[in-house]
DNA sequence: CTGTTAGCGCCTTCAG
DNA sequence: CTGAAGGCGCTAACAG
């Protein structure tokens, strides 16, 4: 299998290498005819460049680094959707790396991008200690980056969020609206800014409910999985007043689903729950959760932008690019105050955008 | 910000280009001293080596390319999940392409793959009717592929795939074995090798409870969303007598769900639901879902070897190389035989995997 | 043990 | 309008 690079394009034709290239780029001055002729041929014998050697000459490699935390969670998926929607038209190929929340993991993909393979970086923070100077590596280096979600602070670098803590906020006066007294909230251990933020959400509206920090029972678990369906069970079992849950993360609402059921209290006479959430199903269950839904597939072509617009203009992506989406807060059964109805599952057929139920909140 | 490269090394230390290249890749014939040396200077410096030039000159990408249809779809991110595992542990890197199911994107994703841009392909078809000779494209450049999934026939490729045919046998089976006296198949329109053979299962063990091909009822529907809600609710309208209901992917379960719900039909009682699903939420919907799950990170991993072995030992991975790993069938409460008991939901407390209710079918 | 040389495939001056 | 020549950064022969 002898390969098709230009040279052997040349020889057929009984041209040089460099007429053949300028004629492949579209080069003003060559013929049409030899254009012609070229192009045919190369389409022919299915002619593709060599793209490290492209990369190699042009120094840029037409190819972005993705790094997220996960990829079995429906916000991280959409936002991929995002990226690789605005990467295609842009011709521009996805490098991913999965970082699992591990910062070593995070630190050394950071490591392998900062090494001129990709023309700009799109990370999601694993929340690791080391992760701002790990990702300084980038910078410094004149990668292109843009945080997404899940951002660094102390970095001059854009960052595509959103208004997590109006959202939690929100949330958490939603449970209070609809009748709660002793509102939970579920987060994740570690340093993720967008935790942080919705705590800072929470603890506000119980602050303007009149409900000071020792009125706030706060839960903070490791990631998905029994254990924190474990440590949810305890804190009903410890604090029984609890008649609301506000989790910060899809796999709490899980969890936390999972742990009144097998404590049998009922959603949402004895317990409200709310969630982040953009899977697809969680409104299916019984009763329909209530969500904060986040724009993912925006943020992501908005990061991607950002990210192509550095790569053309040549200059970083600072901070003043940075963008503030909003989320929806959208009201289902699993939040319905006063007693649960006959049958439970009457809001599950109205879609999750144009919902009569969904109210985009606004800023408190 | 001038490029750390092996120019730059070698000046600082007055050693040539070729013996910092040496020194770094460990080469036998440099002493341990200026290979302790130019370690630390590298080190010092963060020098990683351009990528491009390594691979132009080793003709090795060390990055495998990646073409998917979704990846909002719980399958498909496990698979992946279990393809970058072993891409991480082997070195390599991982580019990414989707489909969205169209067969022109997959045809564009194989054309810039077959470029030499990577080491090796895996591939989950969109089941277009190009596909084959759009992919054979790769085989011919010499690039090793395999196939996972959704797989093309005709084609002398390593396949990994999973028992569709006794897996779909075995949840048609079972549904007539909880009492179903007319089942219908909900599957994907196209050319999917997987829906095929699932729609082989399922006339099979129609055929083998006696019911022939005038007693089936299917059909294909084109992908998630409303459309697909509205097909299956015209369905049940138009065939009252359809009390189980087979669902070839997920997005068709979640569809049933709510058509049933809309046209007020009962699950199990007035009709019994079972589709393929690897989702972790499914189980936990009202009445949880019967599923049959397929062993996704499982496979990513097998395709990822096989295309790794290929790599390594530069031939092709041929179809003697397929795998068929068998799936599981978990009965939850949407197949349940007889009438509702009084709590629809005390079967979501046993997890999917050591479910006490999960039983793996033997092949018929 | 180290240096010199050549070339991977492509693009881009500079000549004609 | 086309050809010749050089070099992107790295590795692998071949010398010393």
């Amino acid at each position: 299998m002898k390969p098709v690079n230009l040279k052997a394009l040349a020889q057929q034709l009984n041209l040089s290498i460099a007429t053949v290239s300028r004629a492949l780029n579209d080069s003003y001055d060559i013929s049409q005819a030899t254009k012609a002729r070229v192009r045919q041929l190369a389409a022919q014998l299915h002619y593709v460049p060599n793209p490290h050697a492209r990369s190699l000459r042009r120094n840029r490699s037409n190819t972005i680094g993705v790094v997220v935390p996960e990829i079995t969670n429906s916000f991280f998926s959409l936002v991929l959707n995002g990226i690789e929607d605005v990467a295609r038209q842009q011709h521009y190929h996805v490098l991913i790396y999965l970082t699992h929340d591990d910062g070593q993991r995070e630190a050394a993909a950071v490591e392998l991008l900062a090494s001129g393979r990709v023309d700009g970086v799109l990370l999601s923070a694993a929340g690791a200690a080391t992760g701002p100077a790990s990702v300084r590596q980038l910078v410094e280096r004149g990668i292109p980056l843009v945080l997404f979600d899940r951002v660094y602070a102390g970095l001059d670098v854009a960052c595509i969020t959103t208004d997590d803590y109006a959202s939690a906020h929100a949330a958490t006066r939603h449970l209070l609206q609809a009748g709660c007294r002793t509102v939970a909230h579920c987060t994740l251990a570690g340093q993720l800014s967008v935790c942080a933020e919705r705590q800072r959400g929470y603890r506000a509206a119980l602050l303007e409910a009149g409900l000071g920090p020792a009125q706030a029972v706060e839960l903070a678990t490791s990631g998905p999985g029994p254990e924190s369906q474990a440590a949810i069970e305890a804190m009903l079992r410890r604090r029984p007043d609890v008649d609301g849950i506000f989790a910060a993360v899809e796999s709490l609402a899980l969890s936390s689903y999972q742990a009144c059921q097998r404590l049998g209290r009922v959603i949402p006479t004895d317990i409200k729950l709310i969630s982040f959430s953009n899977s697809p199903v969680l409104p299916l269950l019984t009763p329909a959760l209530s969500t904060v839904t986040q724009p993912a597939f925006r943020m992501g072509q908005a990061a991607a932008e950002r990210v192509f617009r550095a790569i053309a203009t040549g200059r970083p992506a600072r901070a003043d690019q940075s963008l503030e989406l909003r989320s929806e807060l959208v009201d289902r059964a699993s939040t319905r105050p006063g007693p649960p109805p006959g049958r439970v599952n009457d809001y599950v057929n109205k879609p999750l955008t144009n919902s009569v139920n969904s109210l985009v909140m606004a800023r408190p």
